[in-house]
Formats: C-alpha cells, sequence, structure tokens
DNA sequence: TAATTGTCAACTAGATTAGTAAAGTTTGCA
DNA sequence: TGCAAACTTTACTAATCTAGTTGACAATTA
C-alpha cells in the first residue's frame, strides 16, 4: 500500500482546518506555508474536498477554506476515499469477468475483503479531532 | 491501496504451486494456462519469488518451479511483501525530513501504522493452504 | 476599480505498470 | 553429440499515474 502525497497534503489540510475550526475561512496559501505543501498543488486538492462536500470555500479578501461539519464528525476514512479513492484493496484488473472463473482469483477477493474491513475499521474510529494539536498535547498529559 | 496484478498473479502462481505441491516441478507455462497469466510477465515474477526463496526452480526438461516450503509454512504477509513491497501504508515523501518537522505528518505517521499493524495481522493469519480448492472446499463442507 | 482569494483547464517531466521480445543458459534424453 | 524443454536475463515499449506548474478567469470586498 501506499499514500500518495495527495492523500497526505490533503489530510494534514483537513487538521489544519480542524486546529482552526471556528476562527473563520482559512486562505489556502496560510494552509500551505504551515503545512509545508506547495501552494498550487494544494489549490486541487482543496477544490476536490470542496466538492466531496468536505470543507466549504468563499472567495473574496478574507475568503479561504473551512471544515462543513465539526472536526469530531469527520472521520478520516471519508477524507481518505475523497483523496485517494476506495480504501482497502482494489483489485485492478482489466479483466475482470475472465478471471472470476480462476478459483485462486476468487479466494484473493476474499482476503482483500477482509484486509478493506480491518483497514476502514482503524480508519473510521479516527477523526480530524484526534489528530490535531490541541487534542494530542491533552491525551498525552493524560498519561 | 491498491493491489497490482504483479501481486495478484504472483500470488495465483503460488496458490497454484500450492495445490501441486509434492508433485515435482511445475513449469511456468502450465500455471500461466491455469491461472490467466500472460507467460512471459508470469517468468518475470516467478524469478523474483525464487529470488526472495519463496520458491525453487529447476532447468531443463521436466523443469519447473516448486515451493521451498510446505503450503502451511508460507504466510501472504511474506508473498506480498515479496511481490509488492512492505505490507502497509507507505508515505512516498521526498522530503521526510523537513515533514517530520509538521505536527499534522507526525500525527498522521501514527494513524498509518496502526493500519499498517492491522494489515499484517490479517495477511499474517492466512498461508497458501488456506487458499488452495481443496483446503477451501473442506471449509465450506465444514460448515 | 483594484486587490484578494478561489476555480478551472491545460500542460509537463518523470516514474510506474503491464507487458512483449529476444538472446542466452542449463539439463535430460535419444 | 545434439536437440528440445525449460528457466534466466536484459532490453524495450505503450499507456497510465503522479506531482506538480502555469495561466486565464470569476467572485468578493474595501
Amino acid at each position: 500500500m501506499r499514500i500518495s502525497s495527495r492523500g497526505e497534503y490533503g489530510l494534514r489540510a483537513l487538521i489544519d482546518l480542524a486546529e482552526q475550526y471556528g476562527r473563520g475561512p482559512v486562505a489556502c496559501a496560510d494552509i500551505a506555508a504551515r503545512q509545508q505543501i506547495p501552494e498550487n498543488y494544494l489549490t486541487q486538492i482543496l477544490i476536490a474536498l470542496r466538492n466531496a462536500g468536505l470543507i466549504q470555500s468563499t472567495r473574496g479578501p478574507q475568503g479561504g477554506h473551512q471544515l462543513s461539519r465539526t472536526p469530531q464528525n469527520i472521520r478520516l476514512v471519508e477524507c481518505l476515499s475523497v483523496l485517494e479513492g476506495p480504501v482497502g484493496p482494489v483489485i485492478t484488473d482489466r479483466d475482470d469477468h475472465a478471471s472470476m472463473n480462476v478459483p485462486s482469483s476468487r479466494a484473493l477477493r476474499e482476503v482483500w475483503e477482509e484486509v478493506r474491513v480491518a483497514t476502514e475499521k482503524v480508519l473510521d474510529s479516527r477523526n480530524l479531532a484526534d489528530l490535531t494539536e490541541v487534542r494530542r498535547s491533552q491525551n498525552s498529559k493524560g498519561k
């Protein structure tokens, strides 16, 4: 498995917005600077996040981006689905129909499905608030 | 996550060898025909499996490939590591040093690690024998 | 209207994927 | 010995994906 820079950058941006949550729109350039993301590239990632409804964007001076929901209500599994496509193993078989007749292929599908479920479980148990600096320093204090 | 055809083909080949286990070397062409894999492509995959020590190859007439260990002793996690590189999320960050200073990036690493552990657990609990037709039909009979 | 900010579409270099192809090596057998 | 079966190795390719960059445009506010 491999996390693309798009996934990593997108999540960092969302975490940034979670940390700024409630303070109005945050400019793309600000996020890019704080999170060390190429600004023009981040632009495109934010558009995807907006199209998926995870964030809302406002134009013009003092414009920017903000989370559509509270950080607690945005789970990582949803973010990653938007940024990298469906979570879990995806078989890229252009001859799907034919390989269904191969027994080993059917057996493998069950394994991929198990992996998918396990992965999804982890990503479904974490939300954006869990990853913010505030929340995390509270947790470490609690230890 | 995405399973490349190399991973899928390689595992199908290994399952095939598990089903033929104990009957001597199996020719690449035979595996390819049974498992619906492009023969020339499979050639390369088998070499990788041999270099990793999972199979043994013998040349000449009546030559072919066979598992180095019993199917029960070969876990999927090992096969997939050989075929697709390390299991679990891999961050492809060419600026690793810099991003370590970004708090969100550090937080994400912990999540990726959790996913890796969960994935590995599933793949470590399955071996090649579990995926053979014989074993599987026994299981379904058992229900 | 000018400045600020997001939106959209097009383009690119480089890497990866999924093969194909060709030449060479080893071995068993007649 | 010589042929054929089989694996080995290297090189090549087309198509796709990744990680951006660039530039024109739209909307908003002061």
